[in-house]
DNA sequence: CAGACTTTACCGTCCGGACAGACGGGTATT
DNA sequence: AATACCCGTCTGTCCGGACGGTAAAGTCTG
């Protein structure tokens, strides 16, 4: 019953502990995958993530400080992957708007864990979601006023972003990938073509 | 300890079954939405809807059950309501999806309470939503085939009016009720201009 | 030794569900 | 008309187990 025998054991300590608080966090995200929301228990993930009860509460104090870990690394990752990812679009504008359509493409790994932390975390207590939806706002703030594109449709883009991460988390009929793309490309085209609308209604290229 | 009163005493026997089942329906929604998913036990259900555990029992064999008839009576609000819509509304074509867009121009009642019952579901077991999935299939195909539109359009609705109801669900950022009427509006003009599109490329008014 | 890290053992609570009837209106029998 | 009986509805209680969390002792490293 002791499968974790290729744990890291000669470690410093300091980097032992951070790699078990990682690997905590990677097996939470695992359990709600693989076994469902309502199999996210403390024994659950610790027997995962190979350590015992004890040493889990020792990294997160509680359930609800486990889910806030969750959320804080995947939306911090999601955030960076963003910046990057607009960083590298060169449009007159809506770059973050046109990374924020790309990333969802296709469902990549860091939108998934993303996904199963928010849904994880409104089904414990809804308050964890505080700093989440903050985060949101920021995004939403910075493509309204920042990433020069009409306000609709800045918010047409981010609707469509979050309404395929979120069609596919609970798999509600989720598009193939042909049909994302086409999707994508419509809201895509739609706010670089005429982005700054009523300034130029030009359609160059 | 006893504040159910009201509750009606002297019924034929048949309806008063039925009426203790829709409060029990709506004692869980209650629930959810005041208390959150994890919440919902059977107790808080039962003693909300002023009835013992027992019979809370004897309507839904469990909580399972409970999920599933929830589902059941949302959905199917849900359905014929957007069909009575969809009736409604004289368009050359896409008059479902511009009632499913309608049908999120404000938060309403049945659509909080669909979002809230399916993010039960998916918390308790997402086995649960099977037939719920199969629903939203159905809205789709017909988006897709029997609206009249582009499929990418037809497609397009969705993804909006879902990713607006989704948005509400978990308060990620939700935009305004102006905000959401231009957005509902651009997506809207975008499918009834040209819903054939590939035929004609124009950009009239 | 000190302190970071981890384990083992344990506890109280809550939850889903089972169960054994009670109540009470119909219906059949006499 | 009185009696007995049935069955749909509902009650209150009980149980086994899982779950979140605590406490204290142990181990390794520097």
């Amino acid at each position: 019953m002791g499968e974790a025998a290729d744990r890291p054991r000669n470690l410093p300590v300091q980097e032992r502990a951070v790699l078990t608080r990682d690997r905590i966090l990677q097996a939470a995200t695992e359990v709600i995958k693989q076994e469902g929301v309502s199999s996210l228990t403390l024994d659950k993930v610790a027997a995962r993530a190979g350590v015992s009860k004890g040493g889990f509460l020792y990294h997160f104090g509680s359930k609800d400080a486990l889910i806030i870990g969750l959320l804080n690394q995947v939306m911090g990752v999601l955030d960076t992957e963003l910046n990057v990812l607009a960083d590298g679009i060169d449009a007159r504008q809506g770059a973050f708007a046109l990374a924020y359509l790309e990333y969802v493409q296709e469902p990549t790994k860091a939108a998934t864990d993303t996904a199963v932390s928010i849904l994880a975390a409104a089904a414990v207590d809804d308050d964890l979601l505080d700093s989440t939806r903050a985060t949101f706002q920021r995004w939403q703030d910075r493509l309204r006023h920042d990433d020069g594109l009409d306000e609709t449709e800045a918010l047409l883009a981010r609707v469509v972003g979050d309404g395929l991460w979120l069609i596919d988390l609970f798999g509600l009929a989720p598009p193939t990938a042909d049909e994302r793309r086409k999707v994508l490309d419509l809201v895509s085209n739609l706010i670089t073509d005429h982005g700054a609308a009523g300034d130029l209604v030009d359609s160059a290229e």
